[in-house]
DNA sequence: GAATCTTCGTCCTAGTACGGACTACTCTTC
DNA sequence: GAAGAGTAGTCCGTACTAGGACGAAGATTC
């Protein structure tokens, strides 16, 4: 994001590397899901929902990255396509219910595994697999650092 | 982003942690940047422009995340706030020079480097100075990877 | 059972994000 | 030097972001 000069300093030096890994990882990532008529959020939430029976959409704002209220916004697209579906919730008028629609299950067995084996070669291209277990340690030793 | 099941991938299974180690990541460094009344982008074009002469708003847009049609916007409220200001550039008067006002600098100077201290210890604690080095290597070959 | 707390989903505001279209200007080329 | 190509910055439309305020509906506490 910023991080500039300084840039000697032996700790700031994975700053850089770690935004620039990520949103290169991100251009990527999203231009394949925009060539599926989908924004990152949908592609997430249809993702999120593939296999399962349904959730509320607090239970879809803590497992996708799209808060509570983004959700509401992005569900209302989703049901436009007529990918997802809100049901009432028998037991608690609160909340809603969502789950995909046929076609919203077509979509996600059509896709999610496609875009997986899009991604994999780019991964496979950098590093070899003890590298992979290497990377995916250090990155979770960064992740508890910050989320302490 | 999306991302779930298949975890047993050797390769994807750095997909998540490289989401989530960056996530962790943005939301410390966006809380902080919130406090000094900025947003993200905001202190991203206030730190490149610090230090230098000033520049161009397309220089700004390719050395900040900041592409040139959301600069407009970023820049306008920059200029309400009085931290930088746009003048004319002569030779070439389809360009116009960004640069820090006094108050922006000041700004800068404040901020910049109290940010950076801020975000040491997350690095620090999660990492000894050869895993930063490690973790440096492997992230820029994904990088690398990712923008072939 | 009534006041209170909490949760659920929605709506609002301000600020981005991207890409494409557009105007104004400069540079090239013949 | 006039046509064509390229560049700079702006503007637009659609979508997303966080966070706060809101009303409705459960859960708690006494």
């Amino acid at each position: 994001m910023e991080l500039p000069h300084l840039k000697d300093d032996p700790y700031l030096k994975v700053l850089r590397p770690l935004v620039e890994a990520y949103l290169a990882f991100w251009r990527i990532d999203t231009r394949h899901i925009k060539s599926l008529r989908l924004t990152p959020s949908q592609f997430d939430v249809i993702a999120t929902l593939g296999d399962t029976e349904g959730m509320t959409c607090s239970e879809l704002s803590t497992q996708t990255l799209v808060t509570k209220g983004t959700l509401t916004g992005v569900l209302d697209r989703l049901v436009a396509k007529g990918l997802i579906r809100r049901d009432a919730m028998k037991g608690d008028r609160r909340c809603t219910k969502i789950s995909l629609t046929v076609k919203g299950d077509a979509l996600f067995r059509k896709t999610f595994a496609a875009h997986l084996a899009f991604l994999r070669p780019f991964f496979e291209r950098a590093l070899n697999p003890e590298e992979v277990n290497q990377t995916r340690a250090l990155l979770l030793r960064l992740r508890d650092s910050f989320q302490q």
